[in-house]
DNA sequence: CCATAGATCGGCT
DNA sequence: GCCGATCTATGGC
C-alpha cells in the first residue's frame, strides 16, 4: 500500500515538489461514493512571489486565491472560463502564494464512474486536461480549502523509481511564458498536450 | 492533424 | 467592461 503524502511533502519548493508530483496517486473518495484513484501524469507550478506574472495570486491576495497563500497541502480550485474547474494543491509555508495545477492524470480506479461524469467518453479523453480532470473526479468548488490530510481528496507517493519527466513552458497563459514550470511523464500516452520536452530529468 | 470560434461568468481593472 | 491556468465542435488540409 502506498504511504500517503502529508503537508510536510508541500512544505518544500514548489519546483521540487512538482516534479516529485508525478507519478504520485490522486484519490478522491467522497463519502458514500465510488472511490476514484489515478496516476499523475502532468502538473504546472505557479508561485505568485513577484516573479511569475502568471499565477493567480500574483497581484495579491483575493477572496479567490487566499487559501494559495495559506499553509501547504490545502486544495486550491478554481472555476475557469467560467464554466470548468481547475485543482491545484498548495505548496511552501504559509504567508507565501504557490500552489501546484494537477493538469492530467491515468485512470486507475473508478473507470465506471469517470466515464459516466464524462459523458461517456473513454481513454485519454477522460482525464488529460485540468477541467477533464476535474469532472471525471466530481472535484468541485466545494472542495475549496480542504485538506489532503483529512479528506475526501488525498496523494499517494507513487512507485519508485519514478518516471522520466520531461520540462516544458506552461499551457494556456499569455503572461508567464517564460518559466519552463511544467512537469510531466516524458513516456505516457495520457498527458494531455505533448510537448517537446526543453529537457528531460531522471528521477530515482 | 491543425486552427479557430463560441460557450459562459467570476474576478479584477 | 474585459478577459481568462479550458473544452468542444467544426471546418480545412
Amino acid at each position: 500500500m502506498a504511504r500517503s503524502l502529508g503537508h510536510d511533502f508541500f512544505d518544500r519548493p514548489t519546483l521540487t515538489v512538482a516534479r516529485e508530483l508525478v507519478g504520485a496517486i490522486l484519490e478522491h473518495a467522497p463519502p458514500g461514493g465510488p472511490r476514484y484513484r489515478v496516476r499523475l501524469v502532468e502538473v504546472e507550478a505557479y508561485v505568485g512571489d513577484g516573479s511569475d506574472p502568471g499565477a493567480h495570486g500574483h497581484g495579491g491576495m483575493t477572496a479567490r486565491n487566499r487559501v494559495m497563500f495559506g499553509p501547504p497541502g490545502h486544495l486550491y480550485v478554481y472555476r475557469s472560463y467560467g464554466m470548468h474547474t481547475c485543482l491545484n494543491v498548495v505548496t511552501e509555508r504559509a504567508g507565501r502564494c504557490a500552489a501546484i495545477l494537477l493538469r492530467a492524470a491515468e485512470p486507475l480506479e473508478g473507470l465506471e464512474a469517470m466515464r459516466a461524469n464524462r459523458g461517456g467518453r473513454q481513454g485519454p479523453e477522460l482525464t488529460n486536461g485540468p477541467g477533464k480532470l476535474c469532472a471525471a473526479l466530481a472535484i468541485t468548488l466545494d472542495h475549496y480549502g480542504s485538506s489532503i490530510e483529512t479528506g475526501p481528496v488525498s496523494l499517494l507517493a507513487g512507485p519508485r523509481p519514478g518516471p522520466r519527466v520531461g520540462v516544458s513552458r506552461r499551457i494556456g497563459l499569455s503572461k508567464g511564458q517564460e518559466h519552463p514550470w511544467r512537469f510531466f511523464d516524458a513516456d505516457s500516452p495520457w498527458v494531455g498536450r505533448p510537448r517537446t520536452p526543453l529537457r528531460v530529468l531522471r528521477r530515482r
